[in-house]
DNA sequence: TTGATTTGTTTCAAGTATGAAATTTTCATA
DNA sequence: TATGAAAATTTCATACTTGAAACAAATCAA
């Protein structure tokens, strides 16, 4: 980047390249994660998504909460947590109080089966990113950062 | 990132919070330019995706070419051809030569859109990244490119 | 040459994703 | 206490996505 014979002041192409390197690890990335879960599990990554949000809510999250922790359209989950629940790894339970709200949580069979694959998840991250040391990481994550806090400003 | 009292040894915890984070920023940004394109050009982000390609690609790209360009399915290219056509920005023609393949292009009027689009595209890429200076960008590129160069090895 | 494999594309079923409309329930307030 | 606005979820139409199967055409080997 900047090579020395370039304009330092045009940073938009830099930005730009960074973007679409961005975009194109992440897709390889989750290409690669989305074939493991698959061969090993079957399953999808949208449904461990959901599981992984659900895993860390004790009390179970509400469908809007989901939604907007996982910024997916209420619609889509919808769809996801029928599957989950169709397959005995999830559960819609009513909220006292509101009986427009639904709370859904990992059945003792999901929280099993999620705890055995984020083991290895996390494992396959580990071994995709080993290319980037501790220095890297730090780098990489103060300056993405930077730009969630931006966009989660502007709301 | 490795705090004072942490054991640098785990630096597998610290790379899966780099990997969600990059998720996180990614799922952001696209949903920012989805909706930015939809609201100015009534167009997706594949579309735009595939557009870009066919853009530098004077003489066409074979179907599989894009598929593998993009990273993405033949059926699904199949698709979003399919809907480019539909609406007079792409063309396929046949390959002299081999009557299998097909060679897709940008016809004037998506060429002519394209170019209006990417504009405004780096602009929008440009504000979304301005946290990162060029210090910071060179760092995330190089580190980034590491990950693909080790992904890209693998095939 | 012919048969087998490979290549290029499309089709298909299932799942993921969006944004908008529809439903039901809650809540504020006049 | 009506009643209108806001909130939670589902439904819907449309589009994207995958992996597998189907198909046709090209290539290669016996």
């Amino acid at each position: 980047m900047s090579e020395p014979g370039k304009i330092p002041s045009d940073l938009s192409k830099d930005r730009l390249r960074v973007w679409l390197r961005m975009l194109k690890v992440t897709r390889m990335i989750e290409a690669e994660l989305r074939e493991r879960m698959r061969q090993s599990w079957d399953i999808t990554l949208p449904r461990f998504d959901v599981m992984a949000a659900l895993r860390r809510a004790d009390a179970g999250m509400k469908m809007s909460d989901l939604s907007g922790v996982l910024r997916v359209s209420n619609g889509n989950v919808t769809g996801i947590v029928d599957r989950l629940e169709a397959d005995g790894l999830a559960e819609r339970r009513s909220v006292e109080g509101d009986r427009r709200a639904m709370r859904v949580l990992l059945t003792a069979q999901g929280r099993e089966m999620f705890d055995e694959m984020a083991a290895v998840h996390e494992l396959w991250v580990d071994e995709l990113f080993s290319p980037i040391g501790a220095q890297g990481l730090s780098t990489v994550h103060t300056r993405l950062g930077r730009i969630t806090e931006k966009l989660e400003a502007e709301d």
